[in-house]
DNA sequence: GCCACGATACTCGGATATAAATTGTCCGAGTTTATTAGG
DNA sequence: CCTAATAAACTCGGACAATTTATATCCGAGTATCGTGGC
C-alpha cells in the first residue's frame, strides 16, 4: 500500500504554482527542474490534476500551469483523488459469499463488519486530509521557514516569468 | 493505493479460527475452501501474520492454524501492519531539498508540512482500525447475521476437526 | 509607421516502454499419526 | 497385550513464475510569439 510519488510531487508544486501572479503559468520543465523531478513523469501527474479541476494549463510559447482554484478550495484530498483516483483502498470482494457457508446475494444488503471498519477509517483518513486546505499547509510552512529561504522562492519564481 | 487482498481473506479467515477449541488448528487447503481463495497464495499471507504473531501454526498431521493472542488482543491494525508492513503509505523523499531553492540538510530538522499531514492523516488511519478488535468484529457480526448463518459456520468448524 | 500573414519556438497531451510490486504457484522441510513387528 | 521403532500421510515454509500497477519516456498536436513583407 503506497501512494504514488506524483501525490507528493504535485503537493509541492502547488505551492509554488500558487505565488504567481494572476494569470501567469509555469512550464513542466521549469517546475521539474525547481524540484529535480523526470518532467516527463510529472507532466503526467499534473494532466491528472488537470482534469480533476485543480490547476488549468495553458498552451503556446508563455504556457503553463496554474491553480485552478484559490488556494483556499484546494485540499490535500483534492490531489490525492485526482492522482490516485475515486476508489478506496481496501477492497471488498464478498468472500463471505463464497464457499460452503456462503452467504446469498440477497442477505447481503449491509455490507459486512470488515468493509465496514476499513470503509470507516478510510472515511477518517480523508476528512483528516479534507480540512488541510493548500492556503493552511503554506502558512504553517511560511511560519516555519526562514524569510530569506520564501524571499529566495520568490525571486525564483518572478525570474521565470518572461 | 490498494490494500492487497491478503487483509481481507486474513481477516475472514481469524473470524474463523477465532471458534475454534483451545489448541486446534485448521489448515490452509481448508479455510482457503471455506472462502474460495487460492490456497497457496493464502498460506504466504498466513505466514506474515505468523510473523507478526497474530497466528501461531503447527505442523504435522493434525496441524494448521490458530490464533496467537485472544480476539480481544488483535486489531485490525495488526493484520494491516502484518500484511503490508510498518511503512507508511506516504513517502515524503524531501524534495524540498533539491533544485535551485533546496533547503540544506541542517534546515530540515522539522518534517515538512505536506509530510506531516499526510503523517497525521495515516495516524487517525491507524487508530480507527486499532480500536477495532477481532472480538468487536465478531460480536457486531453475530447481531446482524441469522442465527442460522452462525450455527452454519460452528457446524462447518466442528466437522474439520478430526 | 502600421497591419496582416506566415514561420517559429515553445507548450501541453496522449501513446508508448521499463521497473517494481502484487498475485499466484510449486516442491522440499518438518511433524504427527498410524502401522507393524517384536517382546 | 503392550511397547517401540518405522513408514506414511499430511502440514507448513520458503524459493520460484506470471500478472498487474506504478514509473519513466518520447514524439505529435496545438498555440502564442516573433519576424517579415506589403500597404
Amino acid at each position: 500500500m503506497q501512494i504514488a510519488k506524483g501525490v507528493e510531487w504535485t503537493t509541492h508544486i502547488c505551492t509554488v504554482i500558487a505565488l504567481l501572479p494572476p494569470g501567469r503559468g509555469l512550464a513542466v520543465d521549469v517546475l521539474a527542474d525547481f524540484f529535480e523531478v523526470p518532467s516527463a513523469y510529472l507532466s503526467k501527474q499534473m494532466q491528472l490534476l488537470r482534469r480533476a479541476g485543480v490547476v488549468e494549463s495553458v498552451r503556446g510559447k508563455s504556457g503553463g500551469y496554474r491553480l485552478a482554484k484559490t488556494p483556499d478550495d484546494i485540499t490535500l484530498l483534492d490531489i490525492v483523488l485526482a492522482i490516485e483516483g475515486p476508489k478506496p483502498a481496501f477492497r471488498c470482494t464478498e468472500i463471505r459469499q463464497n464457499g460452503p457457508c456462503g452467504l446469498k446475494r440477497t442477505d447481503c444488503k449491509r455490507p459486512c463488519e470488515i468493509a465496514a471498519a476499513f470503509a470507516e477509517a478510510e472515511r477518517v483518513y480523508r476528512d483528516a486530509l479534507k480540512v488541510k486546505t493548500l492556503a493552511s499547509i503554506m502558512q504553517e510552512a511560511a511560519v516555519n521557514a526562514k524569510p530569506e529561504h520564501l524571499n529566495d522562492i520568490g525571486n525564483w519564481v518572478q525570474q521565470q516569468l518572461p
